[in-house]
DNA sequence: CTGTTAGCGCCTTCAC
DNA sequence: GTGAAGGCGCTAACAG
């Protein structure tokens, strides 16, 4: 089929081990033959099989990659940023849905498996049990980012919550707000709860007290509807302010308000998190925590190749932005 | 490392040859043993190699996939249709992105061949010279997403530009509209085009003359700065509706007239193409023409999985579908 | 410096 | 039905 390195040989008069090390720029093969080799490699369009060398190195410069779905606006820009890595570290980057979908899962860390992937990354996703079972099995290191888990015994990458809730919360508190809503995310529970904390953190260090009245917990699985669902609430409990799980469920509250005629940031402020493209251009664009997604996704990358190089790694947690924007406000005066 | 056939035959007492039948359900093999031989294999937590096995089958069961970035919302559900069936059909995909970097594309095709990919699906890319030939030369079947290359030498699937524009154009036209204007792209100029002809169509065939002026091409690179770029142009001529190249593009005309005071669709009925997700929650919603980038996804991979078994392959050109919402209405009476 | 030999894990004739 | 032998393309000792 293709050149392999034995048809070089062949034709250079050698045999393929000196093939083979003048390939690797081994400094052991005499500079002339050398060059000749590499030389007749490329006229005759030789490119090396990964699987033949994985096969004897035991290594498929190849990481797997576990997302829930690529079409998640928060999920797109990390891969970019792993996959920016990966290819300038000469890393191929697998791909694998799972889609929430244990069965999916399972047969994407089985295929990962069979490729024999030096690593794994996952990003945000709760990691089930027989899941991280199986990826124990095949003994690679795996980096989690923003990940659902409770066990600590895997590498990861995170953004810190608190720090980002916080500056939500202190943003809205320094506007003069003091009855603000925190309106989680039923799915993504652990992610939550942390966001919740810095909320009540901020709250409570600035002297005010909690009013449970003011956390909702939407029952609504998709977030935009979470959002609209929780808008009601919301101005029920005459809080002046909200600060949201993520974009998206602020997107929805949004949209809410839209139709029922609440004007944002008059009648309500919302800050929400993430910092995903349509925040910006909404109408009022929304004031939200940003979140380093490409930078997560470098990092969790960087401390893949780290971990292959036999070297520790240390997880990180990385910290958040306020991006200000135009659906926060002083509360109206009463 | 991992256990290998020869251990699962040395524990059954058995051959290697006959353990590798019986994992492939071979019926030259006896029911007993090969029941016991699977048995033990997944006991022993057997994984096959797909290097090795690639290296005597000379398939990988995987693809490459080339995107110019993931963090296009155009892009990402295409690639989820792609990686959905890939992976029902038991092929691992292999993710590149060029980010328009002639050298990065360069890099990506190489790894390609490296891995020796089955098939490459290319997402909407320009396809370069050298990168066209390059993939030539590891001569695997190649199908393309909306391409904007010329060559039509390769397998294609893409969206009907012409169709969708007439779409757009037939419903400005009965909504009233007489001068609508066309906004392109300088950076997919090919796909610009088709959309362009399919709006003079709309025009001439509806009895209308077209007028030059009402067609621009901003110079901007970005598309939200492109679509800012052409609203005081659009306006400037009077048009009282304008098609963009693609949402992103209305978004950025959008934008700006919101920043101009110029109010939609009172002032100017606006239409995009494409339907990513904030177009329906943008204010006003936009009115867009939808591609089906799903589907579009899944009958590349369906193409390239028809190719892979030898058969032959048809180009597929898929519909688009008008959307309709309230960024477009009747001309406002003078 | 270079060639020989062996083997990575698997599949596939070809004998038995 | 099953085993022995060879080879996919490459790297890695081990001799020269």
């Amino acid at each position: 089929m293709s050149v392999s390195i034995k048809d070089i040989a062949r034709q250079a008069g050698v045999s393929h081990s000196t093939v083979s090390r003048a390939l690797r720029n081994s400094p052991l093969v005499n500079e002339r033959t050398g060059d000749a080799i590499r030389r007749l490699a490329r006229e005759m369009g030789y490119t090396p099989s990964a699987a033949a060398r994985s096969l004897v190195t035991q290594r498929t410069r190849t990481v797997g990659l576990v997302v829930t779905a690529l079409s998640d606006p928060f999920i797109d820009r990390i891969v970019d940023g792993i996959e920016d890595l990966a290819t300038s570290a000469g890393y191929g980057v697998l791909l694998g849905s799972s889609h929430a979908d244990p069965e999916r899962e399972l047969g994407v860390v089985e295929m990962f498996h069979q490729q024999r992937v030096d690593g794994v990354i996952v990003v945000a996703s709760r990691v089930g049990q027989l899941y991280a079972e199986q990826l124990q099995e095949m003994s690679v290191p795996i980096v989690l980012i923003n990940n659902e888990a409770d066990g600590d015994y895997l590498y990861s990458v995170s953004v810190d919550d608190q720090q980002g809730a916080r500056l939500a919360t202190d943003h809205l508190l320094s506007l003069g707000h003091r009855r603000i809503a925190y309106i989680g995310s039923a799915t993504r529970r652990a992610t939550s709860l942390g966001r919740q904390s810095g909320y009540e953190r901020g709250l409570r260090e600035a002297g005010f007290s909690l009013d449970p009245e003011l956390v909702y917990l939407p029952r609504a699985q998709m977030d935009i509807a979470a959002g609209r669902e929780a808008l009601p609430h919301v101005l029920e409990q005459e809080a002046t302010a909200m600060f949201c799980f993520n974009d998206r469920t602020a997107i929805g509250a949004l949209l809410q308000a839209r139709e029922q005629g609440v004007s944002l940031p008059g009648d309500l402020s919302v800050v929400g998190f993430d910092d995903i493209e349509p925040s910006w251009y909404l109408a009022p664009p929304l004031t939200t925590i940003h979140q380093p997604r490409w930078q997560m996704g470098r990092t969790a990358m960087e401390m893949l190749l780290g971990l292959l190089d036999e070297k520790q790694a240390t997880n990180r947690t990385m910290d958040c932005r306020l991006v200000v924007r135009g659906s926060t406000a002083p509360p109206a005066a009463k």
